[in-house]
DNA sequence: ATTTATTTTTAGATAAAACTAAAACATCGA
DNA sequence: TCGATGTTTTAGTTTTATCTAAAAATAAAT
């Protein structure tokens, strides 16, 4: 007797969910407006309803918490969201600043055995195109530490991991310069002035990263 | 500037379509009520709605038919249905009785370039895993000269290319008794008193079917 | 050709998810 | 501590897609 949700609770947990990740408070009313393009009242009416399904915990004027149970169900939109990813880049072969829009539509669809076997279809991946972790059928991923680019200093390296940013002009950037995820980067230099990097690419390749950039790449040792 | 269409819209624009094939006739307000299991009333509705924008040619009182505009939307999302049923089968192994449900959701997924590559990715198949035809970009579709088993004479050979139910039911005992889509049927003869028929399936094994498995099945001549 | 039965449409309500405007609450600075 | 400011909630509408009940139109039957 599995529970089903409409389109909007969905997309109302999984930005609590997300904007609980990125900050470790609770969620305000006007933060989920912002994220979700909508405006406080709406969001006000909508805890009311995710609170009575016990979804969140919500205490009037004191911004929202996930539940276990939101973030269970959080976890497996989570889930077909980044499995649809990776069929759109590793089986259809689109880019991946193309992908989020149509995973976004995807990651909808309510089919416990359509996501087991698309999981087995792709062998199974740890992770997204962007470098996000996949939950499993129970919700657990492996994260593993990971840094900014603009947080490490000169000789450390590591391997490209992930982007915080999935915005579709960033991720067309980094195809330009030749950084993609799971490639090796070493940092040379940093430079005072600006905040950019000076980086080594894959043992061959150097160049400077802006700040801006620099900060929405993630990066793990070794 | 590509017009979208709301869930329902598309479902009774598919509804309409199918309806109107089925019979040669316009299609009565009971009959859409009966077969998307809702009301007159909100059929009513839901049509003043649909020949506002055009899509159904709509008179009171006197049923509907579906517009050339109507009709290149409805084919347009079973293009979608019969694409995804395939994609299942061939590469999810989803066997062909438990895929209807789950295309019904996927042919909502708005994104014309995800059509094509799904397309492409399966080979630009030209039909789906019960002989239906898919419909091309444009709308186009190949319609082989067919007809029901139950109405061929003994003696007359041809392939089954399609089932008219695609019940769950059913399909699981074809499965049970080997036929497939593509497989040669031959009438050995009809049994006049309960109009079962028995056949000579792919050369090999014969069997009786009986009438009301017949009348649905499809056999295209060569 | 009327009456009866069936089909279809309208009228009025409801539920979900959004909005605007106004009221209630919280917080921070003086 | 008490306003000023900003945040959040409530109240009242709107839109979409339903529904039930009743009215209107069509079709069937005597």
């Amino acid at each position: 007797m599995k529970e089903i949700f409409t389109l909007s609770e969905e997309n109302y947990l999984k930005a609590i969910y997300h904007l609980s990740t990125e900050d470790e408070e609770s969620v305000s009313t006007n933060a989920l407006a912002e994220r979700l393009q909508t405006t406080a009242a709406s969001v006000s009416d909508m805890l009311k309803k995710l609170a009575k399904k016990e979804l969140i915990e919500y205490k009037k004027y004191q911004g929202v918490n996930i539940s276990e149970k939101g973030k269970r169900v959080a976890l497996q939109i989570i889930r077909k969201h980044r499995l649809w990813e990776v069929f759109l880049v590793e089986k259809l072969s689109f880019n991946w600043d193309e992908v989020h829009e149509i995973a976004e539509q995807l990651e909808h669809i309510h089919s416990p055995i359509l996501v087991k076997r698309l999981d087995e279809f792709l062998g199974y991946p740890k992770f997204d195109p962007h470098g996000d972790p996949i939950p499993d059928e129970s919700g657990e991923f492996q994260a593993m530490p990971q840094m900014a680019l603009s947080e490490m200093t000169p000789n450390q390296s590591g391997l490209l991991v992930g982007v915080k940013d999935t915005n579709s002009l960033f991720l067309r950037h980094l195809d330009k310069i030749g950084a993609y995820i799971g490639a090796k980067i070493k940092v040379l230099e940093k430079v005072e002035f600006d905040g950019s990097v000076e980086i080594l690419l894959e043992d061959k390749k150097t160049l400077f990263i802006s700040k801006e950039v620099a900060s929405n790449l993630l990066i793990t040792k070794r």
